[in-house]
DNA sequence: GTGCAATGTCAAACATATTAAACACCAGCC
DNA sequence: GGCTGGTGTTTAATATGTTTGACATTGCAC
């Protein structure tokens, strides 16, 4: 936790435009006790900081969880043509969010040519991906475990598990597939 | 938090197999304390709860972030059915990777009906939200850029940010979303 | 200017959490 | 049987959090 639970609440409260007495009205204590946790002067009891958050409202776990506001980004859009392809032969694969600062998620676009075949791709990084069918059909293997995926059908995995993609069909598969990048690894697109 | 005080600290403590006694030396706090906390007798103040944690160790955060550790799922896939409707009024969503243990990414399938609208939600949750566009189209509203984004397109925001979804056209939308669930809590067993 | 309503702070009374020291229980062992 | 060392629980005293009711300050209206 960097931040105090002070500061924590006196930026919650803030941020939602309320005043001590208003939060304290909403959250059924007293406006002495929001100053007083707010000056570092108590620490509260969980069972009174739940009836604060209560008020915003916002759970204990988004309390101590919340990071301070990034930086603001120019357009939280993207268009087609501005995801470019970074994929191999038979797959085409989209990412939505390029040039995005600091993200966190890889979501893919992952377009597969019949025949296309990704390989039996050892391990590699640490993470989870998760992805769903949304036209035609898709074979997936995960480390021993193999199925057909059909659209509205999804999976979940871990990367470090070996996977492979192929399309079996004469039918071109399109599959949209998110992944965690980890936290201090460069881009690798 | 679905879960009490009582209970997470009870669960953190037996799966590190500390006694009452252990634990509270290693907090520098008295096993009565523990034991009250356990029965739900008393709501502990942060501090104290904070000192509890130190001795496992685990942040406040992880404490009220950690989910119950489901029965383990032997198969990565998942079906079309097997996806839970969670969603609202004109707004079907449906959970790709539904009983995974340990999730990091919620990615969503995402039908709008024509007319749907989420609302204008405020900030929340933290973390990152990325989607993309596979049928249909729908309005975007991101603090205060909005824009209809068509099948193909996608966007990329911090979900703190406050957002809408509508479906302004004639035809169902659908789209594939994925966010973050807890950006910092790492699995602490 | 006065009046008024809002803000955040403070001190003493009160409520609650924490401690220290006991309690009861159980398992193993002599 | 009695002892020992472990467990979790309870109780009275103490420490801490919370409320009550005040205070000072600010901004706005009259």
């Amino acid at each position: 936790m960097s931040l105090e639970v002070s500061t924590r609440l006196k930026l919650v409260r803030e941020k939602h435009a309320l005043s001590q007495r208003e939060l304290a009205k909403r959250a059924g204590v007293t406006n002495s006790t929001i100053s007083l946790i707010e000056q570092n002067r108590v620490s509260p009891s969980i069972s009174s900081l739940k009836k604060v958050l209560d008020g915003v409202p916002m759970s204990l776990a988004e309390f101590f969880t919340f990071d301070i506001a990034e930086p603001v980004r120019p357009s939280p859009f993207f268009d087609k043509e501005q995801m470019p392809d970074i994929g191999g032969e038979g797959v085409k694969l989209f990412l939505i969010g390029h040039g995005v600062q600091n993200r966190h998620i890889t979501m893919l676009r992952e377009v597969y040519e019949p025949g296309a075949d990704t390989g039996a791709e050892m391990l590699s990084h640490v993470g989870q991906e998760v992805g769903t069918v949304v036209r035609g059909e898709i074979e997936l293997t995960v480390d021993e475990q193999t199925r057909v995926l059909k659209a509205g059908e999804g999976y979940y995995f871990e990367s470090t598990l070996p996977h492979r993609f192929r399309n079996l069909g004469k039918e071109t598969a399109e599959i949209i597939s998110a992944s965690l990048v980890s936290p201090n690894a460069p881009p690798s697109f």
